[in-house]
DNA sequence: CGGAGCTCCTGGGGGC
DNA sequence: TGCCCCCAGGAGCTCC
């Protein structure tokens, strides 16, 4: 998605902001109409990422000044999709917010059916990161991600592993299918007490993290250049790759055993109960 | 303070 | 067909 921007957005001055629906930018305190007031005439600079946190800093326009220090800070929550569209393409059902750029090009449209998303414009510190950033972790594909300091802090919890793996002031970028495809990889029981994982283990478990989500980005990081179709994130890769989400009841592709699913955190773990033996003092 | 549960939404799909 | 229930790739908030 960053690529995407950085390919398409990037640049480009803001003719417009148009909000329809107040709480896709619920995080932006002054409201709708501020957001939309301080953005017009505000050009693009070079998209940047943190985990699921997506920022567009705005720059200096040959011809305007732009809001130094400031970002559109963008998450994408469970539902949200950012796609640049025709202004003569419909609608989609769930269009949140429209940015139109003063060279009458593609529109950026950010939708999202659940609104557990938003988009906020907010102050970068002297790092470059926005407020509402600055407590993510790196995530493993950050130079700065230091995996003997993850391990470390991960001792020091009372917690499960999974449930330390989706915190995202840990590790960041690692979500619910994710977390489930490292833990197989990587053979360790989704309730591993925090405390009694190795350095090893967590090197494991980041590595296997690491990889999944490469071979993710290799199938569905192209998914923003064919915005011009209604672009979702199930696109090919979810049948082909995935070792154990969503496959409860068919066997493990390593040692034939049936995947299981159990309820954990109000959502679902799958799990290969031979090749991830479950601890003797499991953590929730 | 760290840890854990609740909650914000809309819609798809299955069972009856 | 309609209704009800469960499920969905997240994370901030509030309680203990």
């Amino acid at each position: 998605m960053r690529r995407g921007l950085a390919r398409w957005v990037e640049g480009r001055t803001i003719a417009s902001v148009e909000v329809l629906h107040a709480r896709a930018v619920r995080r932006h305190i002054a409201g709708a109409a501020d957001l939309a007031a301080r953005l017009r005439g505000q050009t693009f600079g070079t998209a940047a990422r943190r985990g699921k946190y997506l920022w567009l800093p705005l720059r200096e326009d040959a011809g305007q000044r732009g809001l130094e220090g400031e970002a559109v800070v963008l998450h994408l929550g469970m539902s949200g999709q950012l796609l640049v569209q025709p202004a003569t393409r419909d609608d989609e059902k769930h269009v949140r917010v429209r940015i139109t750029f003063a060279d009458g090009g593609r529109e950026l449209r950010f939708v999202d059916q659940r609104t557990f998303g938003g988009m906020a414009l907010e102050t970068l510190d002297a790092d470059g990161v926005p407020e509402s950033v600055a407590h993510i972790a790196f995530d493993p594909f950050d130079d700065r991600f230091d995996v003997s300091d993850f391990a470390r802090r991960l001792r020091a919890r009372r917690t499960g592993l999974k449930r330390a793996l989706l915190d995202q002031t840990l590790v960041s970028g690692i979500g619910n299918i994710y977390a489930d495809e490292a833990l197989w990889g990587a053979r360790l029981h989704y309730a591993r007490a925090t405390e009694g994982i190795t350095a090893a283990e967590a090197d494991r478990v980041i590595e296997h993290a690491r990889a999944v989500m490469a071979a993710a980005l290799a199938q569905g990081g192209t998914s923003f250049d064919s915005l011009y179709v209604n672009v979702n994130g199930e696109s090919g890769w979810f049948e082909r790759s995935l070792e154990v989400y969503g496959r409860a009841g068919e066997p493990c592709r390593r040692c034939g055993s049936l995947v299981r699913r159990e309820s954990f955190m109000n959502r679902s773990s799958y799990f290969c109960p031979i090749c991830q033996r479950h601890p003797r003092h499991p953590r929730w």
